[in-house]
DNA sequence: CGGCATCCACACGGATACTG
DNA sequence: CAGTATCCGTGTGGATGCCG
């Protein structure tokens, strides 16, 4: 059996999920961007220690991936607000029983 | 808040979990060790295109992670067998919601 | 303001050979 | 049988600098 979400492809569908959300960064921009709609700006002061490059690169893949939006405002100064799609809200609810997990063995 | 898992800690919970589970083969060696306990050289059999470095490295990290038991058999030849434990089975339980998502979002 | 280009260092997966 | 030792190519994160 093989399981497909967009470009993704697995035969193991933790695996296909897990693709997603994975890689450094992503798990804490979700969360962030689960409380608010945050800007560019604003998400990296919400995560310190991330850099452009690998910030962005994140934002990117979550983007294209249908788990983010990215608004781009024709402004001067340039605004760019990036919020959780439908998609990525029910990604978090699936991810919630891993926060859940963890909260459950704090401390073990 | 500081999420602590054995030798393990991080701000976000999401990412503390992650890490137990998202290195390369790990999810698949789960899936198949739900299903009945195996010796190395069966579970070796059952993940095509795995080599002994990275499938013993994995099994490695699961084990001192406690999500799975190792048991080595002192015969000719040797014997080790991979079981879950009860943590192993708790966090197979938090990522059958990954996979529900996987399979919900399937072709989508 | 919101990035992208470049460079670097290191971690990781994979292939192969060997061993208790 | 169940690994470890070694080497290698690639990918990834991070730092810095520049640009529309």
């Amino acid at each position: 059996m093989k399981y497909v979400y967009r470009n993704r492809t697995s035969d193991c569908p933790y695996e296909l999920t897990l693709s997603l959300i994975s890689k450094r960064w992503k798990p804490r921009i979700l969360e962030v961007l689960a409380q608010q709609s945050l800007r560019y700006g604003d998400l990296k002061a919400a995560l310190p220690g991330v850099s452009d490059k690998v910030l962005s690169a994140a934002l990117d893949d979550l983007t294209r991936d249908g788990l983010l939006s990215r608004t781009s405002f024709a402004e001067i100064p340039p605004r760019v607000e990036y919020a959780m799609t439908p998609q990525g809200d029910s990604i978090l609810t699936a991810i919630a029983a891993l926060r859940d997990w963890a909260i459950r063995e704090n401390g073990r």
